[in-house]
Parts: structure tokens; sequence; C-alpha cells
DNA sequence: ATGCTATTTGAAATCGTTTACAAGCGAAGA
DNA sequence: TCTTCGCTTGTAAACGATTTCAAATAGCAT
């Protein structure tokens, strides 16, 4: 048999009442009776049951984290950081990827009425705008990310695509190219739309001409990186750099590039966006850029849990951007002691 | 206010044994009756209170998991397997990766006394034997992914690393290596202990010798198959192919090789273990053995959902190996369309 | 001795379900 | 007419905590 309240206030000859409080830290107990029952409740093992404690205090200890099923690459990174922040601050989390099958909003509504937890971490770069309604009707508190920029009333920390394109973009024109490409990625996701926007605006703030035939289409994906390099250089007018617009197109570019006999960075450079653990292994190694997936995840937390103990309004606007940084390879042009990819 | 069973009761004019009795479909329900309470549940958007219902039915519907930190690679695909499976089961499922801070069986044993879940999946290729203890003592079922084959008492269900090493080492042979080196995997980790016996039973079923110089440690890290290769290859009988125990440590000997000027497959030929994805970006394309991660996890779900409805004793041993299968690259010295890597 | 306050404690209500038990009711059989 | 049975339904007791409110006790001033 579980071992209850019950048992622990009949051995302590006290009431249960008194054992809640002692073990919750009620100040109004005496001292000699709350070591008893600590004691006492050590002992035995004794653990609350989460069950009756959640009836009874409309709370759950239990934070929610929906992801997409796309960015495989950023899951484990970004679990590990919550799991690590969720860990330290008593938490326990459930997690639900959502599958093609459900969309992202369904699992969060289902999440939200199911009650079973206190808040909820969405990474959804699908939905945009129109995640503002949703996360208002929410009764309970939702940290998004990686959102659109323009949304309101909405919690969300992101990694700063733009800045992180810009500085990119900016080190292939230190390096003399005029001549960029861009394969995009797809249209309607804001991660991809901002990091294109970096890439624009590093252009313009040196006098280069965008030219819409360096710029193609692309879904984030190896094959689509595949093709879109091939498109670019099959052109009469070649980039002599590319900026895929994530580390997995990349990846597929550089196969590309090898099944069309194009020497990387001699005859064309190529640099992503992630920094993903794969990058090291291209010869030469990716130049990209790293973003702190790990700890996105647990600033995600430590604001989610401020929403709930209502140190914070929900409701309220709040936009939290991280800075990226460059990781320099050999795929840019740089001789350097990274230059040699780790293979 | 949020809406409860006593509501529900009251606008169908019924007493609340009876909607519960309708909604979990008891037979003993008049089905006029029953219709129009499920459509006023429907109607108001009304879920039963998961803490209520676990409080009375001592029951979550949640499965616990636990994941070591080190297995990277296989964490997405694991989880992928086990939320496909638990969501069409309507299951949640609880995450907790046991960091090292705490080891795994406390991480287990606080998941089985904090009662928040009907049973647990752990992987914990550390733990060997005295996995036994732990489980039995548990009051919930447990479900082990690559536990040590030769536990009592316990459910498990793996890939069958001695069948996939033996088949890649004997690849090896068929292409007429004699002098064959192993990079093993760490020690008291049974995973890696597997491999090696299925890697020295294939030499001696082609009557080779084991040379014991050709065998050199290693910790499943990209690092310690780097500097495994540089052992091997700086004695003065060098391997003619050497089998990695996982593709990780392929990865870090490739990087040996490269950094040795070796050739592979014309100097040396290198197989690994896992079919993880980078080992698909390498050139050449690693020859692997692919482990079916996805479907472990399915099988674990399914079969740990039976153990909680009693329709299999968890106190049986239960052990079911998956079969791995082999997948040719250009590593092993193969010629064919797989032969070049993707890149 | 009386009244007042501060400190601890306990009794009981509450949270929202499930479920054992009882009971009402019409039909069927004796 | 009286039992008995099957079908539905309701009453009330768990389930195991938290928390409100009241009460007991002790200390102190009057």
């Amino acid at each position: 048999m579980e071992i209850n309240i019950n048992e622990i206030a009949k051995r302590a000859g006290v009431s249960i009442a008194t054992v809640s409080r002692a073990l919750n830290g009620s100040k109004s107990v005496r001292d000699e009776t709350r070591q008893k029952i600590i004691r006492l409740a050590k002992e035995l093992n004794y653990k609350p049951n989460p069950f009756a404690r959640g009836l009874s205090k409309k709370q759950t200890d239990t934070i929610g984290v929906i992801l997409p099923e796309l960015v495989d690459e950023f899951f484990t990174e970004i679990i590990r950081g919550i799991d690590e922040e969720a860990y330290r601050m008593n938490r326990y989390i459930m997690l639900s990827s959502s599958h093609s099958r459900r969309n992202t909003i369904e699992t969060l509504l289902e999440f939200m009425s199911g009650r079973r937890v206190d808040g909820v971490i969405i990474m959804a770069p699908q939905i945009g705008e129109d995640v503002t309604p949703i996360v208002q009707k929410s009764k309970r508190p939702v940290v998004m990310l990686n959102c659109a920029a323009n949304v309101d009333h909405v919690t969300c920390f992101k990694i700063d695509n733009y800045q992180g394109a810009f500085k990119i973009t900016e080190h292939l024109i230190g390096h003399d190219y005029s001549k960029i490409g861009m394969i995009k990625g797809p249209e309607g996701n804001f991660d991809a739309e901002e990091r294109f926007d970096g890439f624009k605006d590093a252009l313009l703030a040196h006098n280069i001409d965008l030219n819409q035939a360096m710029i193609v289409p692309g879904e984030f994906s190896m094959k689509s990186g595949y093709y879109g390099l091939l498109r670019l250089m099959n052109q009469k007018e070649k980039p002599e750099a590319v900026f895929a617009a994530n580390d997995m197109m990349a990846i597929g570019a550089y196969g590309a590039a090898r099944s069309s006999n194009i020497q990387i960075p001699k005859d064309l450079a190529i640099v992503g966006f992630d920094d993903i653990f794969p990058s090291r292994l291209l010869n030469p190694r990716l130049t990209t850029v790293h973003v702190p997936i790990v700890e996105l995840g647990m600033k995600a937390v430590r604001y989610l849990l401020k929403m709930i103990n209502k140190e914070v309004d929900p409701r309220m606007t709040y936009l939290e951007e991280l800075s990226t940084g460059i990781v320099i390879g050999g795929s840019c042009g740089c001789e350097n002691l990274m230059n040699q990819s780790i293979i």
C-alpha cells in the first residue's frame, strides 16, 4: 500500500492539516512538531500524491513542450535546455511533438483544456500572426520559440535571424565577393524571411545591388539545397558565393557542387545558418551562424515560470532576441586553423 | 470558470454518476441518455479533470521516458517512435533525460514514487545486471531499451548488436580482408560488448585469428575514434580494414585517416554501426549497420501498455531483439551506386 | 480572576472524478 | 398477487491532498 498523509499524521500523533503545513513550509507550526514530521516523512519515503495535490492546488508542476517535427536538428538541443532548467526548478516536462496528422494548434488546445500543465512552450515556425488570438484565449501562459517578430500580446524568445544573416553576408562581402546568391527558406516561414531580410540589408549597406536571378527558393531540406545550387550554377551569370538559409540546405549544396565538379571555396564559397553538428563534418568545414539553442530553451523555461507565478503579465508583449555568432570554417574562403574539416 | 461534471449533470438533468458512466462507455446507461450527455459534453467542450480522474482511478494515462544524455544521435528518433505510438494510444509522455548530476536510477525512483506515470521506458546502456532488483522493486511496470542480455525478470527490447556486428564483419571478410581491426566501445557498456562478440565470432567462423594488437578501446565518441585509428595505424602490422563499434567513432576515424593521408577505402576500409545521419555525409559514404530505432520505441510503448493493462506479467523475463541490416556505402571497398556520399 | 493576544492545532469543507451499493420500475413467471 | 429479474439511475463513499475557520493553550497585562 502506498503511504499517504493519514499514515504520517497517525504516526506523528497530529492531524493531517499539521502534516500538510509542516511539509509545505507554513510558519504556523511549532518547530519541534515540524522536525518530527519531516523526519518521519523522510523515513517512510513519503511523497504527496501529485494528483490529490493538483486537484486541490490547481497546479501541476509540469510544463508542456510542443515541438514541430521538421526541426529535427534542433530537437535534441532544445529539449536539453528545457529539461535542464526544468529540473533545476523542480518541474516535470510533458512532451508532445506536433505530428503532421494533427496541427500544432490542436495540440496546444488539447494541452490547455486537458489541464495537465501549468504552461506551455511552443515552437511552431509555420504559424504567423494568427498565434495571438490562440495564445490570448489560452487559460494558461504560453511562451513561443522563434515566432514571427510582429505579434502582439505574446511572449517570445527567438534567435536573432536578421543580425546573424546580416553578419555572415558581410563576412562574404569582406572576402570581396560581389556576386552573392542565396537559397531561401520556405515561403511563410518567418525564420526564413528574417534571414532573407538580413541578407538583403547587408548587400544594401555595402552598395551591392540585389540580383533577383541570384535568389532561389528552398525548403530548409537537403534536397532543396541540392537543387537550389544547381539552379544557381546553371545560369549564365553564376554567383561567386552562396548563402544557404540553413545548414541542411548548405549540405545539399555541397552535394550539388561535388556532382558538378565545383570546388569549395575555390570556385564557389558557401555559408549556412544554424551550426548543426553535421556541418562540422563537411570538407571544408562549413562557415555558418551559430545559434544558442540550449540557452533559448532555458530562457523560455525561466520566463514561463515567472508567468506562472504571476511575476509577469502573460498578456504583455515580450520579445527577446538572442544574438548569434559566426563560426568560421573553410567554405567561405578563409584560410585558418578551422579551415580543415574535422574529417 | 472551468466546466465540470456537475455542470453537465445539471444541464442533462441526471446525476454525475450517469454522466461519468455515459462518458466512459459503461453499457448500463440508456442509449438516449448517453447521446444527450455526449452531445452536451461536446458542446461545452467538457474534458474530465485529469487530476480528479487520476486520483480516483489511480491511473495517469502517462508514460515516463528516461533517456541517457550521451546517445544524442538516437534521442530524436527514439522519441519519435515513442511519441507516435503513445499518441495513437492516447497517452501522454513525460520526459526526463538523466543528467550527469543525477543518475538514471535516482530518476527512475523519482518517477516511480512520484506516481505521475503508469509505467516507464528506460534507456540506460551503462547499468548492467543490477537493473533487476530495481525493476522488481518498482510498483509500476518498466520496459528497458538496450539492456544487458542476461537480466532476469526484466522486459527489454534491444537491437541485435551481435548479429549486426557479425554480419558487417562477414561483409569485410567477403572483401578478402584478413587483417581486420576494431575500435571497441566503452568497457562495461553491453552494446559495446555484444558488438565485440559478434566481431570475434565472425572472424572465428571464417578461421581468422583474432590479433589482440588489432583491438583498441574507444568511448563511442568521435575523439576516441580519431585516436583509436591513429593507434592502429601506427603499429608495424597495420589493419586493412577497421570496424568501429559505432558511427561516431567511425567519423573520428575518418578524420584520423585524412590527417594521416590514408585513403578510404583504397588504403583502409572502415565500417561503423548505427547508421546515424551524419555518416551519410562522409566521403565515401560509410558502410554501417542500420538499427531500427523508431521501431524500437514503438514496440516498447505497445508492450508497456500491455503490462499496464495486465495483459502480460511485468515480472516475466521478456527479451526481444530487433534485427539489423547493413547499409552499403563506399567505405568498405564496394563499388556501387551508393559509393558516392550524398555530398 | 478576567480579558486579550499570539501561537499552534484540529475539524471539516473542498477539489472533480469513479464506483460500490441501493433502489426504482416495468415485465415475466409462479 | 407476489417474487424475481434485468435495466437504469441515483446516493454517497472513496481517492489524498490543501485550506478555511474555529478552538485550545499559554502568556501577559489589568
